[in-house]
DNA sequence: GATTGTGCTGACCGATCGGTCAATATACGT
DNA sequence: ACGTATATTGACCGATCGGTCAGCACAATC
């Protein structure tokens, strides 16, 4: 809309409502929507508070507004999947996207924790809706592998729940995870450990038979 | 230490302060502890605000006593088990303990969540000390377990992490579970179907050979 | 009946909450 | 140079925050 012009390389209004977006994200997740408070966010983006309100509106339409943008972030990686699809690849991906996920946005991760744990005020429509149904196409299609007799007759239903479970932890939990592993963070070796971990537990937890034994053989490594 | 008195049935000290702690811990674990508010505790509990300070000090002092509480209880149901101990039958009785755990702490359970989400600043002594230790010495003995060959070459941590996660799952992420199932709470079939569901497939997952089955089915009573 | 000790709470404190607004500063078209 | 639109923010608002305290109610002791 407005010509690009930036004579004095101002902040341009994206580069600030960015900034005011990751430094709201961090306080939101840490203490929630009630807990959280313009002044603290506004100190962490190093703004006067009503700036942060000139840009956002409320404190509300910001939390909204990163909640939103948490939710497209995940479904960008929501792949799709057919009752042809290989069981072992489909969930394998299904871990490691998750757990990649959560390490590339662990703030957004603990953000829909928290909202989560507050009962879910600003998301009980999604989770009865769009989630609802994702939800239920996926286990459909898990169900006719477990009828092909591809995996074991599990719960289409718990299975998903265990996977966001398992890999979410490491993300939301990170501060319990490090505390007893006695390290400030996770290196990438303890996300490759865990990742195969996960992958070798639930694939032969449901009895997923492999598939043509594809140059890839190490998926189910148990090794460090 | 003072006699017992009460001629006249006032509602005994202890019955208020249960009374507060438990409308305390449904608004902390909903809102965090900076999220929290006394007034709003006071409501859920019937009383003025003065009284909950009269009868807990300070917000602080009646936060660390509920978390101090949730720990206790957590405490109660940590078994001992021995590198004789059968894998199968420790490993299934640690996914039903915590479920059972789970359902009967609600709230508690959430607290938990809501701290470790925030960064556990009242709970890193905790984590990095009595908790290590107890991670630490199950991770030994399930070692051992893998060595005899009773079991899969997995990581001890992760599979200790694995349980926690996918049991607690169902408490912390309560709104997004019945918001997906269209229900709006967990019925008694479900838990046992989930509990079945999760020894399935963590026991199968890590190579855990079953024992001579006993008819001791119910040794996880979910009685009061 | 006066005294004492404890349970209890309305009123109040300074600080902080989310949010508004007027005033100022800056940029751009003419 | 001027006018207009937008960007910025200090000052302020009523409400609420955690916490204090004086004072009332009341039972037990003398």
């Amino acid at each position: 809309m407005t010509a690009v012009s930036v004579t004095h390389e101002s902040p341009s209004r994206e580069r600030i409502e960015t900034n005011i977006l990751v430094a709201a994200e961090q306080v939101f997740s840490q203490h929630g929507y009630r807990g959280a408070s313009l002044q603290v966010i506004a100190d962490q983006a190093g703004l006067p508070k009503a700036n942060i309100l000139y840009y956002m509106g409320s404190k509300q339409a910001l939390y909204v507004r990163l909640l939103n943008r948490m939710m497209r972030r995940w479904n960008e990686v929501l792949e799709d999947i057919t009752p042809d699809s290989d069981p072992a690849t489909v969930l394998s991906d299904f871990i490691r996207t998750k757990m990649v996920l959560g390490q590339r946005y662990p703030e957004g991760s603990k953000l829909f924790a928290a909202e989560i744990l507050a009962g879910a005020p600003f998301l009980s429509d999604y989770l009865a809706g769009e989630l609802r149904d994702w939800v239920a196409s996926r286990a459909a299609i898990i169900r006719q592998w477990s009828d092909q007799g591809k995996m074991d007759a599990v719960d289409p239903r718990w299975l998903i729940f265990l996977i966001w479970s398992a890999t979410q932890h490491y993300t939301e939990y990170s501060a319990q995870v490090s505390g007893i592993l006695g390290r400030d963070a996770l290196t990438d070796d303890d996300l490759e450990s865990i990742s195969t971990f996960l992958e070798h537990v639930i694939l032969k937890g449901c009895g997923v038979t492999l598939p043509a034994p594809k140059p890839n053989t190490d998926a189910c490594r148990v090794d460090k």
